[in-house]
RNA sequence: GGCGCGUUCGUCUAGUGGUUAGGACACGGCCCUCUCAAGGCCGGUGCACGGGUUCGACUCCCGUACGCGCUGCCA
């Protein structure tokens, strides 16, 4: 038997990719990118006969996303395929007859069973230890039954046989199957294979405790994408629950985490996912990455917001200025639609709150003339000029900035005014001006 | 009910017999400021409980409580 690391996640096509189900694909990848190996992408679809396929494009989706790439599997191909369970039956019926030959198997009113041989099995789990499951009473630990009598076949058995046939070494997998393993166990013996090696890693539930259903926030790795998570920094959070650089580090490169990551050094304890932090560190991501990734970020939400980008120097010089204010990507069109259309909406609580002032449009005017002299159309320039203005007219900053702002971009929150003016253009900002005191002269 | 796993601030964690129990998110206050953020500074909150072992326990052992999981012809 070869010495090979192999692993494997094995999703149940259910049409989402449960983010406890992503951690669990992230450290069976995190595992083999540091010790070198295989990741094997198998689908179970042994209950679910309905489009298994479109079901399965959500796992694909997630995974992709998340730079979670597989070595084998969907897509890839390999070897000992097929990777799903709905097509090796022929394997299953062979395993089975091995087993019905040994006398493993009986059938009990149409299903067949797998008779245990009530023992004691000593799990050696990579992250809980040692563990001793007493398996000798039948009334708590009744014969498994690994196939129903309409032909189908049940999780344990097929798990078992797949992760025989995929030469798999390590199964890395959720707490939940922990009981299950000293069952898996027992087949693998009767089978005469030595078992994997195991590391079951604690789950991931609400801040509540309770366990992360489809409908919780934050349970469905889609979500992340629609919000617009950069998915490097949900990768980051994720390897952060159950796992520790144990130097205080938070945001942390993944060739990093590769390095550094080991199994025995997991924790044991259940983690709650808190979508509090993940947000504030996809924000650390967004805020020091580069322009160019930031861009190609937010790309997709503008072209679905319809949003005229066709200028590539001019939503560069956007994006550029915005890019400190945006925490999700889904933002960005909100925070950069006035730069691209004369036809941007004026939020009527700003336009009242600011031009309540009496003096707001005298000084807009005057803004106006002090900005039509300006040559160097340069934020320095500008806000010299414009400070210059509020020392001569005896009022604030504020009192320039505020109506300039809601003049040039309809609201009142946005980000500095001097570098939104520069890339505006001169001829640009002075019709805004122009419009922003006819419509107010309207009135 | 039985079996298994777990238990450090509200949350994620560092800590492996002697620490003022550290960091981060969130929260409160202050500073900065053209808005909103960001950033900086300060602050409070924690070793589930009870027994041991030990000169000394957050750290080791036992028990209790609580949480989670398994106990399916779900995966």
């Amino acid at each position: 038997m070869s010495s090979e690391i192999r692993v494997r996640f094995a999703p149940s096509p259910t049409g989402y990719l449960h983010i406890g189900g992503a951690r669990t694909a992230l450290f069976n990848w995190l595992f083999v990118r540091h010790h070198g190996g295989k990741l094997v992408l198998r689908i179970e679809d042994t209950d679910l006969k309905r489009n298994t396929e479109e079901a399965a494009a959500a796992i694909y989706e997630g995974l992709e996303w998340l730079g979670l790439n597989w070595d084998e599997g969907p897509h890839i191909g390999g070897n000992l395929g097929p990777y799903f369970q709905s097509q090796r039956t022929e394997i299953y019926e062979r395993y089975l007859k091995k087993l019905q030959d040994g006398g493993h198997i009986f059938e009990d009113q149409g299903a067949l069973r797998f008779r245990s041989p009530r023992e004691h099995v000593v799990v050696n789990d990579l992250v809980c230890g040692k563990i001793d499951f007493d398996l000798t009473n039948p009334g708590t630990h009744p014969d498994m039954t690994i196939r129903r009598p309409d032909g189908s076949w049940i999780f344990h058995f097929v798990n078992v046989i797949d992760d025989i046939e995929m030469k798999i070494s390590h199964v890395i997998r959720g707490e939940d199957h922990l009981s299950n393993t000293p069952k898996h166990i027992e087949i693998f013996r009767a089978l005469g294979v030595s078992p994997p090696n195991y590391a079951h890693i604690p789950l991931i539930l609400n801040r509540d405790g309770s366990k992360m259903s489809k409908r919780d926030a934050g349970a469905a790795v889609s979500t992340y994408i629609d919000q617009g998570y950069a998915p490097e920094a949900v990768r980051n959070y994720l390897c952060l629950l159950g796992w520790s650089p144990k130097d205080n580090r938070e945001k942390i490169d993944i060739d990093e985490v590769v390095k550094l990551f080991e199994l025995e050094k997991i924790n044991r304890r259940n983690a709650a996912f808190d979508l509090d932090k993940c947000f504030w560190l996809n924000g650390q991501y967004v805020a020091q990455m580069s322009l160019d990734r930031f861009i190609e970020l937010a790309r997709p939400f503008l072209e679905r917001a319809k949003i005229d980008i066709s200028n590539d120097k001019y939503l560069r010089e956007v994006l550029a200025i915005v890019k400190e204010k945006i925490k999700l990507f889904k933002d960005v069109p909100e925070w950069t639609s006035y730069f691209f259309t004369e036809n941007y909406e004026f939020d009527s609580e700003a336009v009242q709150k600011v031009f309540d002032k009496s003096e707001a449009v005298s000084r807009l005017k005057a803004l106006h003339e002090e900005f039509a002299k300006v040559d160097k159309w340069d934020f320095q320039t500008l806000e010299s000029a414009l400070k210059s203005l509020a020392q001569k007219l005896g009022c604030k900053t504020g009192d320039l900035v505020h109506p300039a702002r809601v003049a040039v971009s309809g609201r009142s929150v946005g980000p500095s005014l001097y570098h939104m003016l520069e890339v505006m253009g001169k001829e640009r900002v002075l019709k805004r001006f122009d419009r922003m005191m006819a419509q107010l002269g309207a009135k």
